[in-house]
DNA sequence: ATCATCTACAACCATTTGGTTGTAGGTTAG
DNA sequence: CTAACCTACAACCAAATGGTTGTAGATGAT
């Protein structure tokens, strides 16, 4: 969306390609095997134009390539693009966890002992009530 | 897009919110710590009913939830839904890895001893040049 | 009570998306 | 060569997106 090129190192393409059912049915067809763009086409109802344009966005996103084969044309997925978006996930959730470690690691030095401190990185069921303090207490506005 | 509810669990939302810059920094920004919508929107180009907007998209993605606090609504990231997003993307890699397991199974029982059998899952470099044989030859159309 | 702040929401606009049809270029089969 | 098939691409259209401004309701501070 309005990114040109390399805003974000194409993960907001790679986001939106993947934020369509049909797409993400082309990668699981094409994963399972190699499939010809008409192949594809023959499966959904819809136009082979408006499949050969999915194909285009994952193309662009980097989640598939196309190799000839004859007159058809093979679409193989790329797993290191599926491998990209999967880090972009996991920096999201650490980022997450760590904030969850520090106001563990608050909670455990202002009381005596209300749990071991998060040793196994477990995904931490309960979201841990009380706001981390982390917003400073009424920062007048910049101007 | 087009899809109003249940048509996927709502994967097609998800990847959707994940599809922005913006959006995927106001989860950063919430990760590190719950944010007033007033002090996210002060942090972009944009105004605050376009943050606001953002929001409202990450919340119907799942991927944050608001709690009042005072006169001010605080975002807070909603890792469930990270996992959801991430869980979908393992199932595409384990497609594919499951098709390059049965190539290597197929080539390992065809020559005497290519490589050991792919024991350990790894995430096997070489894209194995060969189309799988899946597609059927020329099945005429069905018309 | 009054004012400033934070939020919600509607109306509007430019651009993009997802779909259509139609035309044209290569490849393989007969 | 001719016919059938697969693909590429342009032109067009309805609907959704991402942004704007403006108005109005709650809440907190003075």
């Amino acid at each position: 969306m309005v990114v040109d090129d390399a805003d974000d190192g194409g993960l907001s393409r790679l986001f939106h390609a993947l934020s369509d059912p049909t797409r993400r049915d082309i990668l699981r067809r094409c994963a399972h095997g190699d499939q010809s763009v008409s192949r594809l086409a023959a499966e959904y109802p819809m136009s082979f134009a408006a499949v050969q344009k999915h194909v285009t966005v994952l193309e662009r996103a980097g989640l598939v390539s196309k190799r000839r084969r004859g007159r058809e044309q093979l679409v193989r997925t790329e797993p290191d693009a599926l491998a990209k978006a999967r880090r972009a996930l996991d920096e999201l959730e650490a980022l997450w966890r760590g904030r969850v470690e520090r106001m563990s690691a608050l909670l455990a030095q202002e009381s005596p002992t209300p749990r071991p401190p998060a040793q196994g990185l477990r995904h931490c069921e309960e979201h841990t009530e009380a706001h981390t303090d982390e917003q400073d207490p009424r920062k007048g506005p910049e101007s």
